[in-house]
DNA sequence: CCTAATGTCTCTAGTTGCTTGAGGTTCAAG
DNA sequence: CTTGAACCTCAAGCAACTAGAGACATTAGG
C-alpha cells in the first residue's frame, strides 16, 4: 500500500496531477485509509507509470485513455493500439515540419537585422510586412 | 473606418480573437459607432497584422506585447527586439529537438509491433516498461 | 421607408493538461 | 503527546483562444 506521495516519487507524476487523473477517470479511485487518505496498490503504480510514459511521448490524454482500455483486454486485436501510435507519430512529424518552417523564417529575420535603432529594425519590419517573408506560414 | 468584421477579413484574425486582444490590452480600444460598434483605423489594421504575423511565427503574446512597445519608440535601440527573436528561435529549436527524440522513439515502438493480440502488443509493452526505450525522454 | 439578413454587442463557459492556493485534517517520528 | 510533514477538498489560474446565448445595429433590396 502506497500513499499518494509514494507513488508520486515512484512514477515522477506530481501529487496534484495524480488526483487530477483520478478526477478524469484515467485511474480508478484507490482505497482509502481510515483517515480518508488514498492508498494505492502495485497495479496502480504500473498504470500510472504507463500514463507517465505515454505523456512523455506526447500522447494526449484521450489517446492514453484508449490505450489503457485496450491493454485491459489482452485478447483483443492490437491493431487499434498500433493505429493510435501511428497517428500520433504523424502528428509529431507534422509538428516538426511546421516548426522547421518557423525556424528557417525566424533565423532569417533574426539574423537580418544590422540596425541600431528600432526605426530601422529588420525584425520589426518583417513582422509588420508579411511580404518580406520567404515562406508561407 | 473599418468594422471588426472588415479588419478580421483583412488580417485573418477572427472576430472574437480581436476582441480578446483588446481585452488583453494588445490593441487599444477603438472608436465606436453611434450604435456602439467598434470602428478601426488603418493603423489598427497594421498593428493587428503585426500581431497576426508574430503569432504565426509562434511568438507568445507577452513577447508580442514587448515588440509592439518597442516599435512605438523608433529611436530606441533594437537590440531588445533582436534578443526576443533570438530567444524565440532558441525555444523553437529546442522544441524541434525534443520532438525529434519523440519521433525516433515512437517510430521504433510503432513499427516494432508484429503481434496480433493486445497481450503481445509491443506498443503497449513499451509504454508499460520504460526500460524498453532507447533514449531519455 | 420598411424589412430581412447579416453583423455586432456583452458575458459566460469550455478547451488541454495541468499548477497553485486556501483552509483544514491525518499521519509518523521522537 | 506534540510537532511538522503529508494529505484532504474545492476553487481558481495559466495560454490562447473558441463557442454559444440573447439582444441590438447596420445595410441592401424592394
Amino acid at each position: 500500500m502506497f500513499s499518494i506521495g509514494d507513488i508520486s516519487r515512484r512514477t515522477g507524476v506530481k501529487v496534484p496531477t495524480i488526483r487530477y487523473y483520478e478526477q478524469l477517470g484515467l485511474i480508478t479511485p484507490p482505497q482509502r485509509s481510515s483517515g480518508n487518505q488514498r492508498r494505492y496498490s502495485a497495479g496502480d503504480v504500473k498504470r500510472l507509470a504507463f500514463i507517465k510514459h505515454a505523456r512523455e511521448l506526447g500522447l494526449p490524454l484521450d489517446a492514453i485513455r484508449e490505450l489503457l482500455r485496450l491493454s485491459e483486454n489482452p485478447g483483443e486485436l492490437c491493431a487499434d493500439a498500433d493505429r493510435i501510435a501511428a497517428a500520433h507519430l504523424k502528428v509529431i512529424r507534422e509538428r516538426i515540419a511546421s516548426l522547421q518552417g518557423l525556424e528557417r523564417e525566424l533565423q532569417r529575420i533574426a539574423s537580418g537585422c544590422s540596425a541600431e535603432h528600432v526605426r530601422d529594425c529588420y525584425v520589426l519590419q518583417s513582422l509588420s510586412d508579411h511580404s518580406l517573408c520567404n515562406e508561407e506560414h
